[in-house]
DNA sequence: GCGAACGATAACACACATGTTATTAGCATG
DNA sequence: CATGCTAATAACATGTGTGTTATCGTTCGC
């Protein structure tokens, strides 16, 4: 099970974070890294995984969710697909304007 | 002015790909490119500028610029927000559990 | 106490996007 | 024709995210 703190812990910034998943530009190379490493853990906690098990629904080694946990890496577009496809998460990237009218996020 | 085919060009594949900006998570590692360098080669376009020129404004160099307009290349979170704050578009990512309600993009 | 599993981290190689400079071809204007 | 601007491309160095292996500390169960 692993402290269960580290799992209350990320519940806590979820709220803070992932709550607003519509991020600004100007935050992404902070908060992208920061969101999927939240999401991984999210994921791995309710499927009830281990880094080991994960990564081996996802292709990687154990070391490689780790590294994703930890949220210090932006990570590259191909990560995010192969996330996308081995979770079940998906992710929009749209890429609009700011002069055709630019949306309320939140 | 440059060969006005490449412009004609440009606005075609804008209505093919730029239309819809909500790009799927399958589509994303081929489409990402191409969708930046038809936004960078359409506010150049648009403003009247020079590779040279954009890329001063953006702080790079001219290649630079002809490679994000070339879309052979996956740009990087970095380059995106660089973009974004260069010219004035703004990209959204949002990541969203596939289970908590997917949208219709289109 | 021992062994197993888990998570974190170090260390290395590798792929790739980018920074940069130089060069080339196309086209317009003098 | 010569000059200048434009865009495209080659070639190289660099930074960084990732793949991979090995290892360490911790915790749980025997």
């Amino acid at each position: 099970m692993t402290k269960l703190s580290a799992l209350r812990t990320a519940s806590d910034i979820r709220a803070e974070d992932l709550a607003d998943d519509q991020v600004n530009a100007e935050h992404i190379r902070t908060a992208l890294a920061r969101a999927v490493a939240m999401r991984v853990l999210a994921y791995r906690m309710e499927h009830g995984l281990s880094q080991t098990a994960l990564a081996r629904e996802l292709g990687m080694q154990q070391p490689a969710v780790a590294r994703l946990e930890a949220g210090d890496h932006e990570p590259t577009f191909t990560t995010l697909e192969r996330l996308a496809r081995g979770m079940g998460i998906e992710f929009h990237i749209d890429i609009t304007p700011a002069t055709s009218g630019l949306r309320e996020s939140a």
